[in-house]
DNA sequence: CCTGGAGCTTAGAGCGCTCTAAACGGTGAT
DNA sequence: ATCACCGTTTAGAGCGCTCTAAGCTCCAGG
């Protein structure tokens, strides 16, 4: 294993300090057009790459964001995806911190911590506002996806209630009765879009009917079979995409025909809702929308100095596919 | 934005000096007891966590492995995240190093190295052998699913060729004649996978057919329009999950019916597979058994002194569920 | 009473980089 | 010849940690 290039060598190389090599490398100003030149030939030849660690002790800046995410969950890898290009652009590198079953958010938190991110976006978070809120004064947190109600912290997300009850107001109008909402088990996020179903039944008179439920594709399958042994209605929303396949498969695995016999729905339009065989209806989250107002807002308060938090609302698109009919009979 | 607190601020607060309290948070003998006790009283009173760049930067090592992965599949995530726990366990961070469309693999390994990964881990590399061999000087590089003919390096895969003629075999068991199978652009696995289909079709004595194809879902959506407008086999089999999920929902939307019309089968195992409304008939890809032997090849080399590479290889397990059936008529 | 460990603790020299302040060699003006 | 000043380069002091070699204290053995 060859020793690395250091700094050091490359000023060997072209004869000069290692402060001039370094402001080069850096893009720094100072150096003449000639050195520049000279010491980036230097550096090219002997492979020098500079060493992250060092320089972020030494610059006190780590130039790191870090993003806790899901990795499962492929709504959260097409956003990490979309920030890691966006990122770049604003001279910034991404570390990724896996949040799994066998690895909390805390943990994945303290992990980016630890490698000196000096911002950090937390996807889909789970953790108590007082820790969100604490964090924050560490470093600047961008929370992606929750609303933090009365809380001051930045947060990009869509309005949930709107689009749940834009949806429900479809199915509504597809002549749907019997509308049932399995929540997901997040406080906040599952309330909104309860909030929404609740609020939209009531507008068109209806009953408004909620099961517990969960986000992963299990949870889905576990609902579906809650519903099958009980009683099915007409039309059903589930917390996320994930969900919304895992129960639609059960159905379809019980014989029961989507969108013949029940319509269903989902949330995230995330790729699966769009590559089975049966399209999820579904509300879009509008990844580019939401990759841009967070690194926007990471941006503004690492390099532009703001200091009070926002709270950026995207509104939610309804996307109709093939999962979810009119109810037989209209 | 709180000073960070540093090794310092705790050895102050117990009146130790800084070698003692950097002892005692590395776990190093040395220490007494009660010192021990002192020290991680006043490390948690005061919030210290260890500066990671500082510690790697001073102990020339790092403790972390790269994993260069597509973030997007599912099956990688999965692999991750069983990696996560097993690196955990042998006391190493994983740094994920996503590949994207718009941040090749070699950008993904640079920033890993850049990093001061100690070492390497490949999922489904598409790097030319000789990149690897070099990489391979540096550091020590696990290549996972690839197969890498004739160069000595460390290589955790499946028999793709034994894997894919099962499957075949299974499918002509079924009374399948036309099998069509959908190759991947990847050169080595899709060759090893499509050998594997040719010589089982041979040993049927059936008329191989092989299309061009890739590796994501749209992949997949564009080949069931090739076939569609031309001439659907009994079977295919695809290159990995995500085209074949593609694929089924293409020929769905088409009104095709899977499996009474066309039997349709993937690689990977991965989440979609189990999923769907219709359950993708699969190779199984052993996550736990990739992992167990990816880390501990790792570790032979980091801490166990191996210098040999080796090359293992995993019995693959072809998973049943309904895309595919028996021909008509039989 | 001296010596030699054993058991703990610490001084101090880096790790590879950044960055400030100071130095350097011209140049044109005086 | 002197000086101020500019563009360019450099010395050197860190960044927060690790780790070796040396130091300290105390006690058993001679």
């Amino acid at each position: 294993m060859a020793r690395r290039i250091r700094l050091e060598d490359v000023a060997a190389e072209v004869g000069l300090s290692r402060a001039s090599v370094s402001m080069v490398m850096r893009g720094a100003p100072g150096p003449s057009a000639d050195t520049v030149e000279r010491v980036l030939a230097a550096a090219d030849r002997l492979g020098y790459r500079p060493d992250r660690a060092a320089a972020a002790l030494a610059s006190r800046r780590s130039r790191m964001i870090g993003v806790v995410l899901e990795v499962r969950s492929t709504f959260h890898a097409e956003l990490a995806e979309e920030m890691l290009a966006a990122a770049d652009r604003i001279g910034y590198d991404l570390l990724l911190g896996p949040r799994t079953p066998h690895r909390d958010e805390a943990r994945a938190v303290e992990s980016l911590l630890d490698s000196r991110c000096e911002a950090l976006v937390l996807i889909g978070t789970e953790a108590p506002v007082e820790r969100l809120v604490a964090l924050d004064r560490q470093l600047p947190v961008v929370t992606v996806g929750r609303r933090i109600p009365g809380a001051e912290l930045d947060v990009v997300r869509l309005d949930d209630y709107a689009g749940v009850s834009e949806l429900v107001g479809h199915l509504v109008g597809l002549g749907h009765r019997r509308i049932t909402y399995v929540r997901g088990h997040d406080a906040v996020i599952a309330a909104d879009r309860e909030a929404g179903y609740r609020s939209a039944m009531a507008a068109a008179g209806l009953e408004p009917h909620v099961l517990a439920g969960g986000k992963d594709a299990d949870d889905g399958v576990a609902s579906a079979r809650v519903m099958l042994a009980d009683d099915l209605p007409t039309a059903v929303l589930l917390f996320n995409d994930q969900a919304a396949i895992g129960f639609m498969s059960e159905l379809t695995r019980a014989g029961v025909d989507v969108p013949a016999q029940v319509s269903v729905a989902g949330f995230d339009d995330s790729p699966l809702a769009r590559m089975g065989p049966v399209g999820l209806t579904t509300i879009r989250q509008d990844v580019p929308g939401l990759t841009r107002h967070t690194l926007d807002l990471i941006g503004e308060r690492l390099d532009g100095g703001r200091t009070a938090r926002r709270d950026v609302v995207i509104r939610p698109e309804v996307v109709m596919r093939s999962s979810v009919g009119a109810v037989a009979g209209i």
